[in-house]
DNA sequence: GTAGGGTTAG
């Protein structure tokens, strides 16, 4: 009876000293000797985060089971203490004592968190030296571990021999690939549903994230009536989530049908809708709703002035942005860290006030990192300003020797000047050191298929289709006055050879065949590419929108451009 | 006493 009103008692607990109350009387009255009593109480401590207070408990337990154990190991690990979470599993294998399947996936989560693969893969062999290779805990925290370590194929092997698998053993799965290739996430997708799984909402949450990260619209559509149709309902996570993916998939009035149906918001989602406004170049729409976030009692963090300020940057929002900048930490209590002086520097940079964007970076005293620096060579590059750009690549290579993207920065400065020679220095330099530029590619996503192109392509089954698409559409382009902007091909070769090579950008390639697998006018034409979109391309599909008549959304590395009679949303400035 | 979920700078 002691022992049934101990643990009533404890379920009223609302704070650590009720706790501590409830354990000294356990020891008065005896009831601490009962070891469901003294479990409780471990777990209770746990849970309110006293870890001192457990281990206090745990030392003076007379006896322990694996309960006991496995309550201090999950302590340990949630609360970040690696040391101790692994000297306590060091521990219970030195005393011979089982570790079961609520002891492991604590020690793996530990093992997670802190990137250990050599301690991961020292407990895969307690986990088979045990026989819990069946466990879908286990496991399911083995294939997370493994992912997280970043060796996905480890955690795909051993999720393919899974004999039976559990929902949230293929969330982790599906969520894993996001990160490395979110085209196989949706694979998974399809097998989780071809075995008769109907997910749940976290589950649905890592589709989401795939479908953002892939910016692809139909799947996206699908996947919004996926989660009507089985009547999951948008909590706040789910919902910021969907907000993402229609903004990433070049839906931004989407997104805010999402955000605006959701009936719990908080900071994250507010900030989610404030970022698609600024990529989608729609800042004022963004200023709008942080105000309207703020009437509604949300106070501001980091990463909205992040948001805000990118949105500013990004719509040309010069003034607005500096007066936010300003204001961050005076009326909002946010300390401004590198990202939000990025931010101003790209603000400063594109409005061509570089020795303003030179002082602010000389004059900080936060930390600088390579994007700081490479905001303001982009300025450079923009405005042909080659003497401060030389200087900002010193500091930039002397942060990043090894960065390939600020070799293919540098030279693009160079090229634009005609600097052929320089040119060939960093081509050279980046050969030594045996850097690779990334190679561009665009895919574009027609009737539920993904279709890549890469400079000069001719795999695609319809190339000649593609290729007479691209000479016609170049030809009525050119009668109104197109004139290729050689400036953009790199290579020092002839004019000749430079029109080429721009004529079969992969940009172009794409948008050729949209034109051709696309004709309804009404439907946009909508590109993804996965680095910025060049000088050359951007103006062929500002007059692509106006001579074909087709509004062409495309995304870049850093934005969305939507193309429309002949003019662009981002204003040439990107 | 157990495993899976959202926003950000070049």
């Amino acid at each position: 009876m002691a022992t049934e009103s101990c643990l009533r008692l404890l379920y009223t607990c609302r704070n650590i000293f009720h706790i501590r109350q409830v354990h000294a009387n356990a020891l008065i009255n005896g009831t601490f000797n009962n070891l469901i009593v003294a479990n409780k109480l471990l777990h209770f401590y746990v849970q309110h985060k006293a870890i001192n207070d457990a281990y206090y408990l745990f030392d003076e337990m007379p006896t322990r089971d694996p309960t006991t154990w496995s309550i201090m190991v999950g302590g340990f690990s949630k609360l970040g203490d690696y040391n101790n979470c692994y000297a306590t599993f060091r521990e219970i294998l030195r005393c011979n004592i089982t570790p079961d399947n609520y002891t492991l996936p604590f020690v793996i989560r530990a093992c997670r968190d802190r990137k250990d693969i050599q301690m991961g893969r020292m407990i895969h062999d307690v986990v088979l030296k045990y026989g819990l290779v069946l466990d879908h805990f286990v496991c399911a925290t083995l294939v997370d571990m493994y992912a997280k370590c970043a060796v996905i194929e480890d955690a795909r092997k051993l999720f393919d021999v899974m004999v039976s698998k559990d929902l949230v053993t293929w969330t982790v799965m599906i969520g894993c690939y996001a990160d490395y290739d979110a085209y196989e996430s949706l694979v998974l997708f399809d097998r989780l549903r071809e075995e008769g799984f109907v997910s749940d909402k976290v589950a649905m949450v890592t589709v989401v994230n795939a479908c953002a990260k892939l910016g692809a619209m139909h799947r996206a559509r699908f996947v919004n009536e996926y989660i009507c149709g089985n009547g999951l309902s948008l909590d706040v996570i789910l919902g910021t989530a969907m907000i993402d993916m229609y903004a990433k998939c070049g839906c931004v009035d989407s997104a805010r049908e999402v955000f605006d149906r959701m009936k719990e918001k908080n900071v994250i989602s507010w900030s989610a809708m404030i970022a698609a406004y600024g990529y989608h170049g729609k800042g004022k729409e963004a200023l709008d709703l942080f105000h309207m976030m703020l009437s509604c009692g949300i106070s501001p963090n980091r990463i909205t002035f992040v948001s805000l300020l990118y949105a500013c940057s990004h719509s040309g929002l010069t003034d607005e942005g500096l007066h936010f900048f300003d204001s961050m930490w005076r009326d909002y209590g946010v300390r401004p860290d590198v990202k939000h002086y990025t931010c101003v520097v790209d603000l400063l940079g594109r409005a061509g006030r570089l020795d303003e964007a030179l002082k602010l970076i000389e004059t900080m005293n936060v930390e600088k990192d390579e994007r700081l620096w490479s905001a303001l060579l982009g300025a450079c590059r923009v405005h042909g300003n080659m003497e401060l750009a030389g200087k900002v690549a010193e500091s930039l290579l002397e942060l990043q020797p090894k960065n390939p993207g600020i070799y293919v920065l540098l030279s693009n400065i160079y090229a634009k000047a005609g600097k052929w020679e320089k040119v060939g220095e960093f081509r050279d330099l980046m050969t030594q050191r045996k850097l690779k530029k990334v190679p561009g590619w665009t895919w574009i996503e027609v009737d539920n298929k993904t279709y890549q192109f890469s400079v000069g392509d001719r795999s695609h089954p319809q190339s000649k289709e593609i290729y007479e698409m691209l000479t016609s559409v170049i030809k009525k382009l050119e009668m109104v006055g197109y004139v290729p902007d050689t400036e953009f091909v790199l290579q020092d070769v002839e004019e000749e050879v430079k029109k080429e090579m721009l004529y079969t950008h992969s940009e172009k390639l794409a948008i050729a065949f949209g034109l051709i697998a696309i004709p309804n006018k009404g439907d946009p034409i909508r590109i993804s590419k996965n680095l910025r979109v060049c000088g050359d391309c951007h103006t062929f599909c500002k007059m692509v929108s106006d001579v074909m008549k087709r509004s062409i959304i495309v995304r870049d590395a850093n934005r969305f451009h939507h193309f429309n009679e002949g003019a662009c949303s981002c204003g040439d400035y990107w």
